[in-house]
This record gives C-alpha cells, sequence and structure tokens, in this order.
DNA sequence: ACCTGAACACCGTTCAAGT
DNA sequence: ACCTGAACACCGTTCAAGT
C-alpha cells in the first residue's frame, strides 16, 4: 500500500486557509450569511471546528475579512478591448457587479466590514483605467469613487428588491445598471 | 398616595414599540450592531428581555426591521428652498448621506435586509422632487434610482474607510461626496 | 394585558490533551 | 504541526406561570 504524501491518515485533503474560505463562501452563497456558522463551516470540512483556529487565529472575524478580500478585492476581468476609456469604465462596472451579486450574501461585509485594505487594490485599478483613457489625476480620484460607489450602492438596493411603487411592477434591473451608468460616464464612448 | 396612570408599580414608563426600537438604535449607535442583545436590550429598558417579545412577537428579526424603517425611511427635510432642481436635489443627497452616517451601525441593515417597503417612501419623495424640478417621468426614475445608488455606496465607502492608495493620505469624504454629486446631477442648477 | 423565570438548543472561543 | 473533546460564557426563543 502507498502513501499519498498530501492526503492524511483519514484519507482527506489536509485544512488549508484557502479551503476554508472557499467552503465557507459555499456555505453563504446557499444558505445565506446567517447559516454561516464555525461548527457547521467544520462540519462542511469534515473536520472539528475548533480545527479552523489553528488556521484562522483570529477566529470568525479573520474568516469574514478573508471572504470580503476574496469577492471584493479580486481584479476585474478588463473587458472588451478597443473603445474608449468609457466603453473600458462600463466593462469595468459590470463586471465588479456582477461580481458582487454573485455572491450577494456577502454584501453586507463589503459594506461595512472596516478593513480599508481590501478595496485599495480594486479604486487603484479603477483610477489606473481612468488614467489610460487620458483623465487627469484628480478626475480619475473623483470618477473612480463616484463609479465605485454606484456600483455597490445600486447592488445593494438590487439585493434588496427595493419596490419601485405602490404597485408591484417589475424593475429591469440591467437596463437600470446601465442608464445609472450612462448618467455618471456622460455617455461618452 | 395618588396613582399616576401612566406610570406602573414599579414606577417605570411601560414599554412601546417606538420606546424599544429608540433604545435599540441608541446600544448600535454608542456600541455597535455586534452588541445588540436581546438580553443587553432589555437590560437598557428595565425589563426582562422575554417582554420585548410582547411587543414585537417576530423577535430580532422584527427589532431589526425597525431599525431600517426608522432610519432609512423616514422622509428627509427637503433643505434650501428656492434653488433649481439640482440644488433641491443636492439638499436631498446631502440630507440622507448625513442621516446613514448618523447612525452608520444600521448601514448594513439598510443595504441588505430583504424589505422592499422601507425604501419604497424614500424613493418616491426624490421622484417627487425631480418631477417638480420639470424632469420627464422616464428620466427621474433613473435618476432617482442612480442617485440613492450613489448615497448609499459612498456612504458605506465612507465608513469602511477605504484607503485611497499605499499611503493613508486622508480623503475628504465631504468634497468626495460632494464631487460625485456634480458628476450625476451635471453640474446643473 | 403585560411581564417574569426557568429551560432548550444553539453560538464563539479557550485550553489541555491527543497523535 | 495539526486536530480533538470538554468546558465556559454567552445567544435567541418557547412556554408555563405570575400579577
Amino acid at each position: 500500500m502507498v502513501r499519498q504524501p498530501a492526503i492524511n491518515a483519514r484519507n482527506r485533503a489536509p485544512l488549508s486557509t484557502e479551503r476554508i474560505i472557499e467552503t465557507a463562501l459555499q456555505i453563504v452563497d446557499g444558505q445565506g450569511l446567517g447559516r454561516l456558522t464555525m461548527r457547521r463551516l467544520g462540519d462542511a470540512l469534515e473536520v472539528e471546528a475548533m480545527a479552523i483556529y489553528h488556521h484562522l487565529p483570529r477566529g470568525k472575524e479573520q474568516l469574514l475579512d478573508g471572504l470580503v478580500a476574496h469577492v471584493a478585492a479580486a481584479p476585474v476581468s478588463p473587458g472588451a478591448r478597443g473603445g474608449g476609456a468609457g466603453d473600458a469604465l462600463r466593462g469595468w462596472a459590470r463586471g465588479y457587479r456582477a461580481r458582487l451579486l454573485e455572491h450577494a450574501g456577502v454584501l453586507p461585509l463589503v459594506v461595512t466590514r472596516r478593513n480599508p485594505a481590501a478595496l485599495t487594490e480594486t479604486v487603484a485599478s479603477l483610477r489606473e483605467a481612468l488614467r489610460l483613457g487620458g483623465a487627469a489625476e484628480d478626475a480619475a480620484a473623483v470618477t473612480a469613487h463616484t463609479l465605485l460607489g454606484y456600483v455597490i450602492g445600486h447592488a445593494a438596493l438590487e439585493v434588496r428588491g427595493t419596490a419601485e411603487d405602490g404597485a408591484d411592477r417589475a424593475v429591469d434591473w440591467d437596463a437600470r445598471f446601465d442608464a445609472g451608468l450612462d448618467v455618471i460616464l456622460g455617455g461618452a464612448r
């Protein structure tokens, strides 16, 4: 019988921070943030809950920070090449919105976990895209923040299912989002 | 000895939904959402925690819904009269932002509690302001949503303390917010 | 009608112990 | 080094009981 070095005695993959975060994300996406529990997460990892603390010494705080970093900080695919700066920004905004909606359960964490570093890369990439499009540094900073605020706020309105008025007339959120982009980016291409 | 009808045998004001919500808001503002506990809320109200369920049968869910309604749904003072539609909207946006930041602890709830009704009045008042300013109905709907999304998203970025770049150069959030308003409202007065 | 007390099933986290 | 088991101090909520 040959030993598999990466598999431990009980024949399962060893724990790792990455595997913990990904499993936690599955729980949040599938069952909601409220059901993300150290004990339940341990079950999903086929491990006692206390084992998690060996990889995340700061416990649940660190776990939640990890979730935010995983969905909000990762770079957004630049989208279609070849258009002007306006198209590039539209592509960025659509991609970031899609990511936030894919993991709607972590949105409350993205919104309020005090973790300035998490969005630094995001803002930086946005400003870079703007500078490449020829915008001045000051204008780029303002536009980047305005756009990011809009994308996050719009995603929040969507997951809330904000009612339009008394009637429950359905809202076309995709169209709404694009229309808002036009307002902010001034219809420029 | 004369009986005070509104005061019970132990000489304290009787519980009411309003008093419960307000006390809960004080705890959230002062100590953060994580420390809002039925037991702690009971202490603050000088009552056993279980008494709260008599007024809020749905328990903590209903309590959190009440907090959202209290900070997000109440009308915003219209601000200075006499300017054009642009000034009215700027006043509305500044007022709403101030309210959200005053109760930053409930922002995660505003963002993601599934409670479409809570923001209906808010959106309606916004669209009314726009129509009075002479905007067409369609354009008003788009602008209202764009503006509301921006205000909420910007407030979220602020309470997160989103870092600008590697250096921790301080951000003038007031100026940023106004600059974003100019982008969205097109500098129109 | 309004509040209490005890109880239940769950939390996050610590700490000593196992391998 | 990595994981377990038992324990502690908390949760939200139910339910019968008090006044």
